[in-house]
DNA sequence: TAGATTGTTAATCGATTAACAATC
DNA sequence: TAGATTGTTAATCGATTAACAATC
């Protein structure tokens, strides 16, 4: 049962690139942007950029691109970011408190209601508008409040368990920092960000970097890892 | 457009989460694992992850699996995990603070050796065992001490200026956490990290649930509608 | 009209995975 | 040996992009 007919994967990533462009485009006074300017956004050739919009509707006019306001508006409506999204948000270290006060995501509709821990120095601890409020009180304030979304900012060693709540609470989408595998129902979507799995990728490219310059004199031939 | 043909861009995004993985398998005493288990952590079966290390050589035993130990130091020396990669960073509000003292990055190998903001009463503060130096010092700083990689964690508007006196004083690698695109020489590697871009895919999926939650609604269930 | 750019098709490119002989 | 799991091949699946008639 593949459920998922929708948007392609790196299409659905690519759009809010495209928004992001359009509001600077909107900004900066433009009218009309093409599918190759807005490309350039996402390191993508324009056809890319058509294809990815007749997922949507039909938009852009001959000759003359796409009008920056309406195009904006078609995406503000296809991403949700119209809507607004409850969230709570679990672990009040020093990410999830960056992240409780992040400024940018109160334009992608996102709504942080409810702050948690389990450190209870931490308790009625004031984070931008919210107060931190003890973990065993997640599950309950979720179901009260019907919360879809949960934010993961606890160490991997807590993150399934918080998770478990989460879910119990009746959220649906879960957001996680903790760097670890979260094993839930189908059902739910989870979105992983570990930011040291990005670190690596970066540290992998960094060293060959390295290499390269190092043999930049020594071997004009390229030839595979030699580490065997 | 010939790049370097190394291994395929998501294989290389699955190592560090194989990597996580058997971690964890050596702290629970476990000396062996098989492609399968490997795959779990990725959500992907096994035949990917044996695709995958066949990038780096030939390790596995037949019948028994991958000695966790030694896959482990593969994939940390093949990620230059082992390597010490200093690294400057810019911007210190409360995101740049967090990555300042994320404390699993030091594993991983990077070693923030240097902070900067534009923000006088910044200038002096202590973050972790570093102090805030203005970014007038950026570019300067990193020529002395031969920084390759660099973190940007500044407002949209200053990032691009950043990441110039960066590239000026011989930055190789950008982490970029800015919403915005950088326009930087092709032989710098940028990845970047937009946070609301990923909100907005989860965002879309939110919506589509609410959607088919409201369609579904044929079912007499008492439930509040005024949450919205 | 002449120039520009769209939406869509078809070809290409790249990534995933099932299958299986090899082998521990 | 019998059972398990590897490395690799071949088939499949999906995403990207060049090309072009349509059209503003």
């Amino acid at each position: 049962m593949s459920r998922k007919t929708g948007i392609a994967r790196p299409s659905l990533h690519r759009l809010p690139i495209y928004y992001r462009r359009l509001r600077q485009a909107i900004e900066e006074g433009v009218e009309y942007i093409s599918s190759e300017e807005l490309g350039q956004s996402a390191d993508v050739p324009g056809s890319q950029v058509r294809k990815d919009l007749s997922y949507l509707a039909e938009y852009g006019r001959p000759g003359v691109g796409y009008e920056a306001r309406s195009l904006a508006a078609l995406l503000e409506e296809f991403l949700g970011l119209v809507n607004d999204k409850e969230a709570v948000l679990v672990g009040i270290g020093n990410l999830g408190r960056a992240l409780a006060l992040y400024p940018g995501f109160r334009r992608y509709g996102l709504q942080i209601v409810a702050l948690f821990d389990n450190d209870p120095s931490k308790f009625g601890q004031l984070v931008g508008e919210r107060v931190v409020q003890p973990v065993s009180r997640l599950t309950d304030v979720v179901r009260r409040l019907n919360i879809l979304m949960g934010i993961i900012t606890v160490p991997a060693e807590a993150a399934q368990e918080v998770a478990n709540m989460m879910v119990e609470g009746g959220i649906q989408v879960i957001w996680n920092f903790a760097p670890c595998k979260l094993e839930l129902p189908e059902s739910v979507l989870v979105k992983n960000e570990d930011l040291a799995v990005e670190l690596a990728t970066l540290s992998h490219h960094i060293t060959r970097r390295k290499l390269s310059a190092q043999a930049a004199d020594a071997e004009p031939k390229a030839e595979e890892n030699g580490g065997s």
